[in-house]
DNA sequence: ACACTTTTTCCCACTTTTCGCCACTTTTTG
DNA sequence: CAAAAAGTGGCGAAAAGTGGGAAAAAGTGT
């Protein structure tokens, strides 16, 4: 299992288009064929699956029952947008144009490690995301979810 | 098993031809005849099987019992309106007016995978149907589908 | 049954966008 | 300080997308 380690800056291009830093790139099992599938994350930001951590998912989703209507919304849902894409011979990621409008990214984003994917975030928005954060309320936070027996 | 990822938007011409996008056509395994059967969705939408993936739901449906009126009740819905069509030589398909107006489809429509199939939505129903999530239903939803132990 | 109108289907031609590639600049590293 | 790697920009061929006209088919009325 792939996992990503770290917080790096881009910028995306006119074209859309951003470089993967060398710093993930190093991440990536050499074998990884360059693939990957963008998706809309859960806040207003991009996910970047390597292929492998995306087809587990997928094959699980898939196996669900079609004739469910919750399942029929919840794959509406969780598939929109989801695209697969391939870096370019200079090592970058064309971001398809409903998902940098999801995401309002601007020209520098923002690339940060989440576990076995990579969150894709405005840099603006990262960092009001941040500033939004002190010492204690974060130290709330981690109580909260490193200590589950106090949640009841 | 073809399966398709992405979502890309189109738009119906005054003929009710639209343009299938180029994401997708690349999706299509390449000996695959451009047929495909189009039919009313289950929601307000149609559906867009390649017939690869039609024929072996057809295959099922056929095989139900025909004495059973539930059956016939179910077949009639299901069936009625599903529709063969083809791609013009531009590399578009054109849409039958009854499934139009099911859908209510106007000029601007957005594709949407389905996993083995593709959903076409009228672009602002799509976007209301996105809109009336919030991230906290989504959460409730996704725990449902995809813990069904929990839904006894 | 035939002539005429309307609708559908097919195909051609044009415009716009995309993206693969190359070449250049900047930064890192040994 | 030189060489390699990282990062940036942009051209141009090829594909995507759009519109419309003509042929064929279907429909309608006398």
């Amino acid at each position: 299992m792939i996992s990503f380690l770290g917080e790096y800056e881009s910028t995306v291009d006119a074209k859309g288009r951003f470089l993967l830093p060398a710093g993930f790139k190093k991440q990536l099992p050499q074998d990884a064929a360059a693939q990957f599938v963008i998706n809309r994350g859960f806040e207003k930001c991009l996910t970047l699956y390597p292929l492998q951590s995306w087809n587990p998912i997928f094959e699980t989703i898939s196996q669900l029952n079609d004739f469910d209507p919750k399942v029929r919304e919840f794959r509406r849902y969780f598939l929109n947008g989801a695209t697969q894409v391939e870096l370019d011979s200079a090592g970058r990621l064309l971001l398809p144009k409903n998902l940098i409008e999801h995401a309002s990214l601007d020209k520098d984003i923002v690339l940060v490690s989440a576990m076995n994917k990579i969150e894709i975030w405005d840099k603006n928005k990262y960092k009001e995301f941040f500033d939004s954060f002190t010492s204690e309320s974060f130290s709330i936070l981690a109580n909260e979810v490193m200590n589950p027996k106090l949640n009841n």
